[in-house]
DNA sequence: CTGATTTGACCACG
DNA sequence: CGTGGTCAAATCAG
């Protein structure tokens, strides 16, 4: 993102100021235990307004992004990859093909996210995160004890998702395993349709009961390149959940965050290049946009398999977009 | 029988 | 040319 508007940084400055008085407001209200309904007002407005300058934030990505996707494009006329058209119709030699797939390499999102997991006692490999993976290839790789596993999701001739990930064995701590995700699950929409109505029910559940959900969000086409994090807003993890980005040397200089969050979505970006999750601790949500959809950066989580495993079976791995307010717009205050 | 895994070969990239 | 990522035939498992 090199050059916001100045309406448009105006307008998230007048955003996260909105926020941050009203924040403030939320704090005298709490302390004199004052009405619940007067809080939960304010939360609903402080959400609204980071939830509007990320939204924000997150056009103005798009539109960086597809300018980029666009020249991408031009520039390579056969770079639309995993496209019923381009796979299958036109038949041509076995050779001709083959080509044509090794070229589809070149455009493949560099985006990454790196996860490093500690397996689990008797469990043999990583944890499972959620999704249905099929495994394609292994690999020795070069320096490394382990050989490296290349998984793609079960669904990628059916329903055309196109997330990978490769696993391996960490060569200091053999009940370690290096993830790496590529590409985010298209897959998962149909069902998050009907987790998002499900997703009505538990919010209203969760209201009640103390406990760790977590949500990763329906993606309509458009909504996918709306990248999204998100973290709660006080840290829960405890020592041994360690969590930090790590970029690659090129966007270092762009992208310089460092931050503890006891959860990385497994749902990794499509070519779009994005990840997205959101999590609710006991009945706060937050969503928080931490990526820039052109980075090109490793994410790099230590988690304790049993945690992760605790969290992502225990949790609801359905979709829940970060949806635009219809209503919003520039002067929406 | 069907779907998942294994494994050798192929190809792009640096 | 070496390495990593992917393909696809063969094989395995439920």
């Amino acid at each position: 993102m090199e050059k916001i508007d100045s309406l448009e940084c105006k307008t998230v400055i007048s955003e996260l100021t909105q926020g941050r008085e009203l924040a403030n407001q939320l704090k005298n209200q709490l302390y004199p235990a004052n009405s619940r309904k007067a809080c939960g007002f304010l939360v609903e407005k402080i959400l609204s307004s980071y939830e509007n300058a990320l939204s924000l934030l997150n056009c103005i990505a798009i539109l960086e992004e597809t300018s980029q996707v666009s020249a991408a494009i031009l520039e390579s006329p056969n770079s639309l990859v995993g496209t019923p058209t381009s796979e299958g119709s036109n038949p041509c030699s076995k050779e001709q093909n083959q080509r044509d797939v090794f070229k589809k390499r070149k455009i493949l999102p560099k985006w990454s996210e790196e996860v490093r997991v500690c397996s689990v006692t008797g469990q043999e490999g990583p944890p499972d995160d959620g999704y249905n993976w099929r495994k394609y290839g292994q690999k020795d790789i070069l320096g490394a004890s382990f050989p490296r596993a290349y998984y793609r999701c079960t669904h990628r001739h059916t329903r055309g998702c196109l997330a990978t990930k490769h696993v391996q064995k960490s060569d200091e701590d053999p009940s370690m395993f290096d993830v790496n995700y590529k590409g985010r699950h298209t897959c998962i929409q149909e069902r998050q349709k009907q987790n998002k109505e499900d997703y009505k029910v538990k919010e209203e559940d969760s209201n009640h009961r103390s406990g760790i959900k977590l949500e990763t969000p329906a993606l309509t086409p458009k909504e996918e390149i709306v990248p999204s994090f998100s973290f709660p807003s006080t840290p829960i993890i405890s020592d041994n959940l360690e969590t930090k980005f790590l970029l690659e040397p090129a966007e270092e200089s762009k992208f310089t965050e460092s931050c503890t969050y006891p959860f990385v979505s497994p749902a990794t970006s499509d070519c779009n290049y994005l990840s997205e999750s959101l999590c609710q601790m006991d009945d706060f949500w937050v969503d928080c946009n931490l990526q820039s959809p052109e980075s090109d950066f490793t994410n790099i989580v230590s988690i304790p398999t049993s945690v992760t495993n605790s969290l992502l079976r225990d949790w609801d791995f359905t979709a829940d977009p970060v949806e635009l307010d219809p209503s919003f717009t520039l002067d929406y205050f």
